[in-house]
RNA sequence: GCCCGGGUGGCGGAAUUGGUAGACGCGCUGGACUCAAAAUCCAGUUCUGGCAACAGAGUGCGGGUUCGAUUCCCGCCCCGGGCACCA
């Protein structure tokens, strides 16, 4: 009996579909399970077959929870702004939303050719004005927000306390310290601007010699009006919320130094003949005594002040040349220090010595206080910047724990030296501090102590996190709502959705405009009053609309709000999200934000959206090199005997795993494998290749391995002439149980390859046998379902049932029939196996030993050697120890 | 440089986390069926020696703990990912 994939398939997707098989049910006696794949950008060239790898996974627990008795929230969409659309516009004047639901269309199609089962009668796409009008009421809500530090938390604008002295400078001094609280602000914000392609640019795409990674012309620093997103307000929180993420680690470190949380003191310094202080951060204040010199990045504002007269030329000079530095440069670590004495000296708090001001770029205006204390005995920057123009370095912490010839060297400040000791050279009794012979922790506490009861500094914490500039100068992307009055006023328009305007023209405009400046009639505004308004040209980034897709899928048709609070009561946190490594930080951390600032105002009830997180390994495909490392085209490689040959120069090649790329011909297509081996095997393959979360290559052969499972599972479960009724053999019965207990904890652990591969055994086994009960085979077509799905209706229905079995139970395993009698045990000597020998389960220890002891192999083993020990660790082993 | 992963047959990968290393699949070898091939089925397949029984070696490298280590500890090497002058 041919298994004929091609006609099976595409008739129970129909069946699916016409019976509306995968609704989200909407009574709420059940528990909800919500399982969520990243959804993708609809790219042109269609679906990738990276993509069904995480949405196979989701669909086997999906699939496997309907059956466990949970209702299943299990939707898919598109994010579907973004550049390509626009580019495609600017060539061809396609409009980005025709390019888009062409895009949609064909990912619609295969994915719906994977027999996944989503429920399509909720599926979003970001460019839908239904859909964008709520990301544009949540810009609201985070325009009209404020962090109150007491609280922790983000609490409407209207409840903002204004000081007094504030309200007395007038109303417009009231709107500009509100302005300063709120979530979202508008303000100048430096970036690079490319003029050749009218645009800015992330500090990815600028190259090292300042040009524009897509054109190569050079770029420029510029100040132009962003919008910002206040996230640092919510570092602290951010932090504290994965501790009870079940997350992998590794993402959850991500995030952790990417909000760059750090401990230490802010130092005032006097500085000479100014009567004024220069205030730093330091994370080691312990380290005072050892302070030789300052530095001052070359934005910060005192720099003016600083510099005396004659260094005046050289300072400006430096200043110069450092603004003209992309931030690649600037941050090179292979690159030597610069910088340059401002001729200005401060006073250090502890010792009393003068000690010079420096300019450098090495510190950044952006973090800490922009200004720092340089410790070179220990600190590695310091101590480079030191050496190389001649300050002095004085150790001032003994390290103990070092090598001789180090430690000498650390003294003598001719090394460096971060890690813990006992302080030296510490101690200034005029200034009562003392810091000799203790260790780091016990140090900083003791200085921290001291700055603080001196007025001299205090501890503080800083964040790397800065904040999140949140407009592009695009046209395919959320319109902000928010005019821009002619007299300076900012306000927003709430009549939503604010809707893209048609253009002719796609480029942006000059000066740093979005092409949205084109568009005349739209832009202007006139207000009730007569007051003329500009309506805001940036549109919102990528990131917006895939920051809270999460929610709209709870309620994708309601218009009235952005969800019912009932239904997202019940369906929130999302139970399970699996998407690529890639979106570990930006997208992960950004809807962790908005998140909690929609809880905080109420309108959610979880203050974390993602319970668990899994990320799926990239699919990767064999290429070929030649051995001074130049990659062949696929095409142009065959294979003799193991090893790989090009085809035109029959030289020999290497095979590797690289990414799959259009360049090396070795793309796969899930459309080709559905065709040639069905959906099914894809699905299957996918999930078999390992474990989920590693990066593995693709490979046919493989598929055809699967393909071949899963004809010899159709060619013996579909053919009713090997299905009896009657009891099952007792070898079967034991089999079929320790493959579902096996399926159904490998499912929960998302360990797909092994759950295969158990079902691929116990195939093995009944193909020998020839025959099962028809109860075995329902059992199997359960199991097998979640995997194959339209095999597993297949059989179902062939058996005599009606309908889909995707709301059948799972089958529960017996533990009567995984009780064994015997065990066989393993016997080795000296922890090297030797026999085995077969006992029942519940012998004694003391039995075992005697069984082993009289085994008839023993004694070849035992020759000239007397036994020490036996060792029997009940139904697992037996050793024997001799000597 | 720092922070995460990872290194197991010819290949993709298993191993209930200290207890039989190599499940399952691919590939390969031999056989059956066939005029032949494909497909399918059966048997074998970590390496070395041996017809075999069996013996020795073996989870990146070097040590250690243990009756016993792919698993734990110490020191290295290599590959992948992230961050990168954050004071």
């Amino acid at each position: 009996m041919e298994y004929k994939f091609w006609e099976i398939e595409p008739k129970w997707q129909q069946y699916w579909e016409e019976n509306r098989t995968f609704r989200t049910p909407e009574d709420f006696s059940k528990p909800k399970y919500y399982i969520l794949d990243m959804f993708p950008y609809p790219s042109a060239a269609g679906l990738h077959v990276g993509h069904p790898e995480g949405y196979t996974a989701t669909d086997i627990l999906s699939r496997y929870k309907r059956m466990k008795g949970f209702n299943v929230l299990h939707p898919m969409g598109w994010d579907a702004f973004g550049l390509p659309a626009e580019q495609y516009a600017m060539q061809t004047g396609t409009h980005p939303a025709v390019t888009t639901q062409d895009n949609c269309d064909n990912f619609r199609r295969q994915i719906k050719s994977l027999g996944l089962s989503y429920d399509w009668e909720r599926e979003i796409n970001t460019t839908d004005p239904k859909y964008f009008k709520w990301t544009q009421w949540i810009f609201i809500q985070l325009y009209n927000t404020w962090f109150d530090p007491e609280l922790k938390k983000g609490r409407p604008i209207s409840e903002l306390p204004v000081p007094a002295e504030i309200q007395q400078k007038g109303a417009k001094a009231v709107q500009e310290y509100i302005a300063g609280k709120r979530l979202a602000y508008y303000d100048n914000a430096q970036v690079w601007w490319c003029q050749s392609c009218r645009t800015v640019c992330a500090n990815e795409e600028v190259l090292t010699d300042g040009s524009h990674e897509k054109c190569g012309h050079p770029v420029v620093r510029k100040n132009l009006k962003q919008w910002l997103l206040r996230i640092p307000h919510y570092a602290e929180r951010l932090i504290e919320g994965l501790d009870k993420l079940d997350w992998p680690e590794g993402v959850k470190d991500m995030q952790r130094n990417w909000i760059g949380k750090s401990k230490g003191a802010e130092v005032d310094f006097e500085i000479t003949g100014l009567g004024e202080k220069l205030r730093v951060y330091t994370t080691r204040p312990d380290t005072l005594f050892g302070a030789t010199y300052m530095v001052i990045s070359p934005e910060h504002p005192m720099v003016e002040q600083l510099v005396t007269p004659e260094n005046k030329s050289r300072v400006d000079e430096y200043i110069y040349a450092a603004s003209l530095k992309s931030d690649l440069d600037r941050t090179e670590l292979a690159k030597e220090k610069t910088g340059v004495f401002t001729g200005r000296y401060a006073i250090n708090p502890v010792t009393g010595q003068e000690i010079p001001i420096w300019v450098a770029d090495y510190v950044l205006m952006g973090y800490g206080t922009g200004a720092i204390m340089a410790v070179p005995a220990h600190d590695t920057r310091d101590f480079e910047f030191a050496e190389k123009f001649n300050i002095p370095i004085v150790c001032i912490l003994d390290p103990t724990e070092a090598e001789n010839d180090l430690r000498e060297k650390v003294l003598a400040g001719k090394a460096c030296w971060t890690e813990d000791g006992a302080y030296v050279n510490s101690a200034n009794p005029e200034k009562g501090i003392d810091l000799n012979g203790l260790n780091k922790e016990k140090g900083i506490e003791t200085i921290v102590g001291w700055l603080q009861a001196k007025g001299l500094g205090k501890a503080t914490v800083n964040f790397k996190l800065r904040d999140w500039l949140f407009s592009r100068q695009r046209y395919w992307g959320e319109p902000f709502p928010v005019i821009h009055w002619e007299d300076g006023e900012v306000s927003l328009d709430e009549n939503l959705p604010v809707l893209l305007p048609e253009l002719e023209k796609y480029e942006p405009g000059e000066g740093g405009e979005s092409p949205l400046s084109n568009a005349r009639e739209w832009l202007q505004v006139t207000g009730p009053d007569g007051r003329r308004g500009r309506r805001e040209t940036n549109t919102m980034p990528q990131w917006a609309g895939s920051c809270w897709y999460y929610l709209r899928y709870i309620d994708p048709n309601n218009d009235e709000q952005i969800f019912d609070p009932k239904l997202e009561n019940y369906w929130m946190p999302v139970d399970l999200y699996v998407g690529g490594a890639e979106h570990a930080v930006l997208h992960l951390l950004y809807s962790r934000f908005w998140h909690k600032v929609l809880f905080d105002l109420g309108i959610v009830s979880t203050d974390e959206p993602f319970a668990k997180l899994y990320n799926q390994g990239m699919i990767l495909a064999f290429a070929y090199e030649t051995l001074n490392g130049a990659k062949v085209s696929s095409d142009l490689v065959e294979e003799r005997d193991g090893k790989y040959f090009h085809t035109q120069t029959g030289e020999e090649l290497r095979q590797i795993v690289a990414k799959m790329s259009k360049s090396l011909k070795n793309v796969v297509n899930p459309d080709d494998v559905v065709k040639k081996y069905g959906a099914d095997s894809l699905r299957l393959y996918e999930m078999f290749m390992g474990p989920l979360d590693e990066r593995k290559p693709w490979s046919d052969a493989g598929v055809k391995g699967v393909y071949n499972f899963l004809n010899r599972a159709h060619r013996f479960f579909a053919d009713t002439n090997n299905i009896f009724e009657g009891e099952e053999d007792a070898e079967i019965l034991k089999q079929l149980h320790q493959t579902i207990k096996k399926v159904e904890s490998d499912i929960e652990n998302l360990k797909f390859n092994t759950a295969i591969a158990s079902l691929m055994v116990f195939n093995n086994l009944v193909l020998k046998k020839g025959k099962v009960t028809q109860t075995t085979a329902e059992t199997f077509a359960r199991i097998l379902a979640p995997f194959a799905p339209h095999l597993g209706e297949e059989l179902w229905n062939i058996y005599g049932n009606c309908g889909s079995l995707a709301y059948q139970p799972w089958p529960a395993a017996d533990e009567k029939f995984l009780k064994e009698d015997t065990f066989e045990y393993p016997v080795s000597f000296n922890g090297k196996m030797r026999f085995k020998m077969e006992l029942p389960v519940d012998l004694p220890v003391s039995e075992v030993e005697k069984a082993v002891t009289e085994h008839e192999k023993t004694p070849r083993y035992l020759e000239g050697k007397t036994v020490r020990k036996i060792i029997v660790v009940p139904n697992k082993i037996i050793n024997v120890v001799v000597s």
